[in-house]
DNA sequence: CCATCGGCTTGATCTGTGTCAAGGCGGAGC
DNA sequence: GCTCCGCCTTGACACAGATCAAGCCGATGG
């Protein structure tokens, strides 16, 4: 499965030894709901590692043996079928907690998109820790339980919208985010940065790079947005942006 | 929201002192985390209800003020947008747990497939009950976890798979489900029963009634399947079948 | 400054699935 | 046993988005 990974990972010994206590991440993390004084133990678990963009860290069909947390940049999360068909069905930002699930073997792949930092920790060990937190256990219920939200959501866009309505209801959730998902954010929140490219959002939203490409232009066309670089979009009508987003708008 | 709903649950109060003990799906529940010898204090959390086919019991944008056990039945979970369109997320059987998230309001509708029997609880007060029994609380991780797996892989079959690719899934699927979530079950696992209208089918899997009804006349001709009855599929060549499902077989 | 290359845009055309329309079938009620 | 009604199937046609095919644009390196 993974036969054809080169150096994924970078370990970081510059940061073996420094505890969660400076973690940038730590109040957007599940790692919050562990107390100062117990930190070091949640300390001892972790690995810190770099990964450069490009690069996986989670490979769908390996062995599941780490838990990861995301500390800085932004990752792919995403399915294949064995023609190559792509599924990307997230990205996950600082503070992103990933690899839940109780199966053996992980169930997506996980590529960096830009230079990332990532927090990794042994499953069987955390998840002896966790019976003495039973606060992070319950956070992490918390962060499960959102995602399922998300999810559902998601299906929603993939199963009924149009590919205006999707790209509308990608902008849109890309501004609303919490700006420490996003890593570097320019100035206004209606400035949205898109570290992915065009393959990628097409790919997330179930459609092709053309008719992505085609519908931005056509969104743009209309005064909606701006496309001053195409990593960054900026929303001019979000309102109406948003009435597209949730099917309120007839066509366009 | 809800001005429409008209007796959508029946109180049953045959069972109002018929504590958890000999509920017939706690085995298959978040319950069974509970100890027999606490069980009680579960029992006065509950309520027993019986939902009759058609009605809704959970609705999208109503304050959530309850969680949700099945206990008998099947109900399907769906989202709409506000023209009509509408997407089934997924259908709930014995012993599916309805109503995590975090927010104050559901953000999905439930109604019945068949007769239901559902346990409801009060949110706060099983949140506090939680506290006292972190085994369950894992034991709903658990459940989240599993269903953000299935959530993934539904977003795959809905952004990237062809209509004959999500019926053969579909079918699979159903056929693999352990028995009971199933309800009523005709002996071998290769016979489906499909206790959902086509309409329901069309809206979990992103299509319109009419492909449903091509695709599975389609692989009836393909002696894949056969179809006894509109709500019973038997599953002639299963190995074939999920070829197709996972994309592997070229086309048809 | 030019060449290269990956990612993006745009145009022409095709096609899988949606839409519209007409029956068919089987269970419920009289 | 007949009628009704909801659900399902089938056919003809339409269209949103996919596919195929150039070409553009901006970053990178010599």
């Amino acid at each position: 499965m993974s036969m054809t990974r080169i150096r994924p990972l970078i370990m970081d010994p510059s940061r073996r030894d420094e505890p969660c206590a400076h973690c940038g991440a730590r109040a957007y993390s599940v790692c919050s709901a562990i107390d100062s004084k117990d930190l070091e133990r949640l300390a001892v678990l972790s690995t810190q590692m770099t990964v450069e963009p490009g690069r996986s860290f989670i490979e769908e069909g390996d062995p599941a043996e780490h838990f990861f947390n995301v500390t800085s940049g932004t990752a792919k999360l995403f399915k294949l079928l064995p023609d190559g068909r792509r599924q990307i069905t997230g990205f996950a930002g600082t503070g992103h907690f990933l690899g839940l699930a109780v199966s053996s073997s992980y169930s997506f792949s996980a590529e960096a998109l830009e230079p990332m930092r990532i927090c990794r920790f042994s499953r069987p060990k955390l998840r002896v820790l966790l019976d003495d937190f039973p606060a992070m256990e319950k956070r992490l219920l918390e962060v499960a339980s959102n995602e399922l939200v998300a999810a559902q959501e998601q299906m929603l866009l993939l199963g009924r919208k149009t590919a205006r309505e999707r790209l509308a209801s990608f902008l849109i959730g890309r501004a609303d985010m919490p700006t420490h998902c996003l890593g570097y954010q320019p100035s206004p929140t209606e400035t949205v940065r898109l570290p992915m490219t065009r393959n990628d959002i097409a790919d997330y939203l179930g459609l092709t790079i053309e008719t992505v490409s085609r519908t931005l232009t056509k969104l743009k066309g209309e005064g909606l947005i701006e496309i001053p670089s195409s990593s960054i979009v900026v929303i001019k009508r979000h309102t109406a942006l948003v009435g597209i987003a949730t099917g309120e708008t007839e066509q366009g």
